[in-house]
DNA sequence: TCTCCTTTTGAATCGACGA
DNA sequence: CTCGTCGATTCAAAAGGAG
């Protein structure tokens, strides 16, 4: 859906060195389908943790996760994401991924900049970190806040992929998944984690099936290693990354060096009758699949007859095949495609089966 | 842990009567031990919504959870978590719970005011209502924010009490907890639900084992129908409830003067079995385990090729890993997990295998 | 009383498109 | 803009009723 010119301006499928809120500025507006931003969580630790055993756990306490204050924090927060804002499509949306230090107030920064949040949803872990201590509770999962750009952007959801995705039941707003660990987990020459908070390929799996398509462009201003790149590329999206760090730009090119695209019947996902084209009623008339003067049946034993222009009637109401059978059932809507059927050789038969007909017609 | 003065001056036991903002400032100072909130949560309904078969979904569309804007939310929250923090004892804490709608707000002005977040709690819960309209995630989850009155209190955690309620693991941060539905369920004379949100036992059950004692007392200054009161009651905790709407507070009374003390219900339902896992086959796909493209082998030697969704394509026929098996087969069923196999090292291996490290991962 | 099946219901920010 | 029309969309529990 991109021009010529965007295509052209995008640096498309590339690691962008330097401050994300200064590089953002320099991309053009309103070119970008989908944002996914893992920020710094803002995690005040104090100290170091120990174990049980006395070792000593491996926590963040990188540079990047430091701010002065609340309030620091937030003119960061609300610089980055004024500056997604602009470049997001005017259907376009974003994920946000936090933790109780930082989603709060991601939250309420995403809500007074016009985002519309659809939901928020919760990674809970099947591995996390025990507490050690014994003072709270396991601290088990993290939030995602998927938002669109404003209230009336159409958000890309692919509904009945996310319900294949979860054997045939509408997918929810917890996911359970594992944290990053084995052979995904990047390393560095020493054996160290190459990044320490590294997200599972699975999660950005689920977040880029569900809401962007194939040839989308994806942006992640806080790139890191880089899985939203590596999970893109697999799925056939553009994406960009942003990422001050050259130790993690370096990491994650070497790691997108190795990832493949999964070839276009895999990439392909099950798609529901929103995505088929409309067929009129009054086409199977038209056609002769059904004729002026047939008599249709409704679930009840509801009856009505076809008119030349696809029209209805029955008793004293006329009108379209959904009109009609909304008002024999005195609701407020119906699917005629559903309602009605016609007889054939002694048999019941939904007009739907012509309806597909049609549909597999013209494909 | 209270004086006899203080003892004396606080009104414990009973329901008051009128906006909490006021009637917490006539209280005394650091009198409370733990604070329980459900807040509205300023829903922001438009329209009706009806279920598939045109039943209408009876929403939250009382006055008391419609706010003008954001801003007028954010002085309702600022302003009764202050009067909220006043009555707190220093080594008080506090419960919120919210949905994605106003929780970034209340976690926000947690923040902003002193409190020190310990955990977000996230509510999964078992029977939410599904989304009708197949336009976002099912929204099956509630978050609760667990906070000290600041960074020095030291709040109450029964670490110990908790560990056994989890059946000897340590209590995690997600919550699997049904809906409040049948007989818990309070309803008016007509059979209609007394208030829109009550909340289960089951829930203040594990808030009040964790982090309260006996004789503590609890303050609920959104009362609503009692759910607060009527389990701490039963826990041999002291009670405070403010309640302005009358209808509520009747109910809310009733109810109490049939609780008893150390009544078992709210354990029951608490612990309850658990059941072998469902894990969907799109699992293995987001996990890695399985490639998107990658072939699986049937008994007989059929093929068919995984798609980024999970799903299979064989042939002409696309579906669950169940219906392309029963689709090759001619058969009306089949068991996708025990049908299907891959490839590792020249060897055939059952996918059901990855279902079992999976599931090994989860107990 | 028990089993089996049907009905009801729950904190919900729940269209797209053409005229 | 608004307005009218087409037509897609649900899961787990518990209550209630029939036999």
């Amino acid at each position: 859906m991109t021009t010529m010119t965007e295509a052209a301006a995008l640096p498309l499928n590339r690691v962008l060195p330097g401050d994300c809120i200064e590089v953002m500025a320099t991309l053009p507006e309103a070119s970008v389908d989908l944002i996914f931003a893992d920020p710094p969580y803002n995690l005040q630790l104090r100290g170091d943790l120990r174990r049980p055993d006395n070792s000593r756990v491996d926590g963040v306490d990188d540079a990047w996760d430091s701010f002065a204050s609340f309030d620091a924090y937030d003119r960061f927060t609300r610089q980055w994401l004024s500056a997604a804002r602009r470049l997001l499509k005017p259907d376009g949306a974003i994920w946000v991924i936090g933790s109780y230090h930082n989603i709060f107030r991601v939250g309420a920064a995403l809500q007074d900049q016009g985002f519309w949040i659809l939901n928020d949803v919760v990674w809970r872990k099947t591995n996390p970190m025990p507490n050690f201590r014994g003072k709270r509770l396991t601290n088990a999962h993290e939030t995602m806040i998927w938002a669109g750009r404003d209230q009336a952007a159409k958000y890309t959801f692919n509904y009945d992929a996310l319900k294949a995705l979860n054997d045939g039941v509408q997918m929810r707003s917890d996911w359970t998944l594992p944290i990053c660990t084995g052979h995904e987990r990047l390393r560095d020459e020493d054996g160290d984690k190459a990044h320490p908070t590294q997200k599972p390929q699975s999660l950005l799996h689920r977040v880029l099936v569900g809401s962007t398509n194939p040839g989308d462009v994806v942006l992640d201003p806080f790139f890191g290693t880089g899985t939203t790149g590596a999970v893109a590329k697999m799925l056939g999206r553009d994406f960009i990354g942003i990422e001050r760090d050259e130790g993690y730009r370096r990491a994650a090119e070497a790691r997108l060096a190795d990832v493949r695209r999964f070839d276009a019947t895999a990439l392909q996902v099950t798609t529901g009758k929103r995505a088929e084209p409309r067929v009129p009623f009054g086409q199977l008339v038209e056609r002769g699949m059904l004729r002026p003067g047939e008599t249709l049946t409704g679930p009840r034993g509801q009856t009505a007859r076809i008119r030349a222009d696809g029209t209805l009637v029955a008793d004293r109401i006329t009108g379209s095949i959904h009109q009609v059978g909304a008002a024999l059932d005195g609701a407020p809507s119906c699917n005629g495609w559903t309602y009605w059927s016609f007889q054939r050789e002694g048999q019941r038969v939904p007009i739907d089966i012509l309806r597909q007909q049609i549909r597999a017609e013209l494909a």
